[in-house]
DNA sequence: TCACAGGCTTCTG
DNA sequence: CAGAAGCCTGTG
């Protein structure tokens, strides 16, 4: 296990951020809870109380991997302090979701996930991601937390359904699709499924990593299922462009409403990604 | 950086 | 019935 302080970082706040599918509450507990986390291959749980989180892993694997995910290089402090002051609304949405952060996931799952989250919802897109992990992920075993009697935490080994390999989706067939509740997204997926395996969809894939933005967006949305919108999702969550600004329904209507002459793309030029988080959580969860 | 309409899955309120 | 982290295709 390794113990660490995060500021900045609500586990909970970024489960329901919209950006990642695969977090959920492993154990409630008093103060906040055991997370659970399943990326690149891996599978991590982890225990927050406020700033202080006890991950299941031992430090090494948390300096090479789980670190570089939850974006603990980047400043948010830094960013939080650029936004106008006299932003209302910018203000109220970090003061309520000030956890959440743009994580590093793995490109040919957010490639995945944003084609299943057009013209749909949170809960669904869930469901569906992991029915589909479900099908073709071979099970893993990790290392999770759990509480012993005298409340002591200790690790227990648990086991997971990985991300699939596009190299498995793709040779599922079309029918290898069918059940997951994609509806018409189905056909993109298994498009990209094909274009993302073997060598030359490795290339692919790495040439992606090595564009810029404007480049990348371009790559993307050339392909098929893919719009402005998926794209800009696929930069901000897969490839760490955080100056993207996927604009859905919801960013669309905060727009409208409190930035009628158009959101200030220009001072926060770089990294308005991040602010259009903040929003895009607000806008969700505030009841 | 042309605008717009219609269709596409499926689930929730 | 409308709406949900939309996109594709065809038309004028």
């Amino acid at each position: 296990m390794y113990k660490t302080e995060i500021k900045n970082m609500d586990l909970g706040q970024l489960a329901k951020s919209g950006q990642c599918f695969r977090m959920r509450l492993a154990a409630e507990m008093e103060h906040g809870g055991i997370w659970s986390a399943a990326a690149g291959g891996r599978y991590v749980e982890v225990m927050q109380d406020g700033s202080h989180f006890l991950f299941s892993c031992e430090e090494d694997e948390f300096e090479g991997g789980w670190r570089t995910y939850f974006d603990m290089d980047t400043d948010y402090e830094a960013v939080k302090r650029s936004v106008d002051p006299e932003d209302e609304y910018l203000q109220a949405a970090m003061a309520f979701g000030g956890g959440v952060r743009i994580l590093r996931q793995d490109l040919w799952e957010m490639i995945v996930t944003f084609l299943i989250s057009q013209n749909n919802n949170i809960p669904r897109i869930r469901n569906s991601v992991d029915a589909l992990c479900a099908r073709f992920g071979e099970k893993k075993t990790g290392i999770g937390l759990v509480l012993d009697l005298e409340g002591c935490v200790k690790t227990v080994e648990k086991t997971y359904d990985p991300f699939p390999e596009a190299g498995a989706v793709a040779a599922g067939g079309l029918e290898g699709l069918a059940g997951l509740g994609l509806g018409y997204r189905d056909k993109y997926i298994w498009t990209m499924a094909e274009k993302c395996s073997g060598p030359d969809g490795t290339k692919w894939l790495d040439d992606l990593r090595a564009a810029d933005y404007h480049t990348a967006h371009g790559m993307l949305t050339a392909e098929f299922g893919i719009g402005r919108k998926v794209a800009d999702c696929v930069c901000l969550f897969g490839l760490h462009h955080v100056e993207a600004f996927p604009v859905d329904t919801h960013v669309k209507q905060i727009v409208n409403t409190y930035y009628p002459g158009g959101f200030p793309l220009e001072r926060y030029r770089g990294y308005a990604g991040i602010l259009q988080q903040y929003m895009f959580y607000y806008k969700l969860n505030d009841k």
